[in-house]
DNA sequence: CGGGTGGTTGATACTTATCAATGGCTGTGG
DNA sequence: CCACAGCCATTGATAAGTATCAACCACCCG
């Protein structure tokens, strides 16, 4: 297992760093400190039980109860290896060559273009289970930031590997294909959350779609959801600022359409919610 | 060539055809009518000089001066054959199950959202040589609206025929990788661009974008460009409204930035457009 | 205890939508 | 050839939605 287990290093873009925002309110993203970064050979924790990627069978992990379509494709037992990175780090760098194909496995994590003058824009959030980046082995250089938002543990696989057992089945393209028209489906609804609603149905729509992901994943039941966003976090994916969106979530609390506490969240009024999407 | 000539049929969607929009700037987007449609099995035009689906070499015209890094691939002279279709139809409906795969060999359209309550949301503006829809031969349901703005010129090929020589050459996973990043890539810049800019940017990020992928395909040479873009095209580009359009594009007009004429727009002032799209 | 982070609130300014009226242009039918 | 109807663009007045600024509070953690 000739693996190399050290840190891709990190031209450090210290511009990035204390993005110098334009106020206070902006969360400061650490550039990744090596040391506080830990690699593993451990056997993976097994997450993998509401792992999408599941399907994609590359996970040496071998604990997977779900059963899918996919299941039939032989298990390619690639090797991989475990990451742990503290909250606030730097995952990927754009333009950052590597050779691994990353998953997370637990945590958050969100992935975003950040402007030269410090304006940020988020375009995805990352779950356990979601390729780091864009899905593929053949493009090995990130064209976003990726940063984790909690504490995230990551299992990386080497491109090589993995393009090679994919070549040798052909339906790895369909199952590839079905993971990026799944993503891209997702930026076209955010385009249309940005371009036609309001910051009202922008915000609401982003909670329903992540308690529909989480529920999907069989990572939450009920309607309550672990919610490790800060107001800021929302601001940036819904293209607005952090005060009006404090003044959003208040009107939702006060209208008892959600709850917020304890950094879990609680949708009491999913049929509320929607109408406002539909403005 | 046992080919199905005639068009997919459409379920009318008729709530679609006259959106019964918000305003009488509205553009009316007529439903295909069948025999408005012109299929041929005539020789392909060639427009294939500047296509840049030339790269996948899947088209039997033959006419192809341009030289790229994937020539080295065989032709594959796949069956083929042209529709026209008229500005205005509608060439692709969400949900319309086909077992084609279009490219564009002449004119512009678009590809949209179209909420309930009519309110739309261009995702991006197809031009020659681009795929009609998503990338790949693998999913034959769009999920969007494509609609022509000019008159248009297809090439269809068969879904499970390109499938079929797809699967023979390991490297069409490159190509293919390669055109999807673009594609994503693109509406990623069109999420920061609605999320971040503010009209004036969107609407200068726009003109830079459509006037470096015309000159990149060798469409035009100069700064002047074929333009038929209406200004309620742009709006449900940059999530605007027509009359927003019109005030900002008049101010532009009137700084000397751009000067637009007789369907054409020239380019007068680049960095002054930059500089307002990096705001 | 003090400092940093995150959230709330109110006042004000800017950006954009909405509404309404006008005029140019184009294609069509009498 | 003219009249008319749509479509498209422009302009001004007004309203709505968000950003910006500033002050304050609550909390956590060293």
């Amino acid at each position: 297992m000739e693996f190399d287990l050290k840190r891709i290093p990190i031209e450090s873009e210290k511009s990035i760093v204390n993005s110098s925002g334009t106020s206070r309110h902006q969360l400061k993203i650490i550039d990744g400190m090596p040391s506080d970064v830990e690699d593993t050979l451990a056997p993976p924790k097994y997450y993998c039980a509401t792992c999408p990627a599941n399907e994609l069978n590359i996970c040496e992990a071998n604990n997977r109860p779900r059963t899918t379509a996919f299941q039939r494709l032989e298990n390619l037992h690639l090797n991989s290896y475990e990451q742990r990175i503290p909250a606030r780090r730097i995952i990927l760098h754009p333009k950052e060559y590597s050779e691994h194909m990353s998953i997370i496995c637990s945590g958050w994590a969100f992935s975003a273009i950040i402007l030269p003058d410090g304006r940020k824009q988020i375009l995805s959030f990352l779950h356990s289970g979601d390729v780091v980046s864009d899905v593929t082995p053949w493009m090995n250089m990130s064209r976003k930031h990726v940063v984790a938002i909690t504490d995230v543990t990551l299992r990386k696989f080497k491109c090589s590997e993995v393009k090679n057992s994919f070549s040798k089945r052909v339906d790895m393209f369909e199952i590839i294909t079905k993971l990026w028209a799944e993503e891209r489906a997702q930026a076209d609804e955010l385009i249309v959350s940005l371009g036609r609603r309001r910051g009202e149905g922008r915000i609401a729509q982003l909670i329903l779609f992540l308690m529909k992901k989480l529920v999907d994943r069989g990572m939450v039941t009920g309607q309550t959801m672990m919610f490790p966003l800060r107001q800021s976090h929302i601001a940036d994916a819904t293209g607005l600022t952090a005060v009006h969106v404090s003044k959003v979530l208040g009107d939702f609390q006060r209208k008892d359409l959600i709850r917020i506490e304890n950094r879990s969240l609680a949708i009491l009024n999913a049929e509320g919610l929607q109408r406002i999407v539909a403005s």
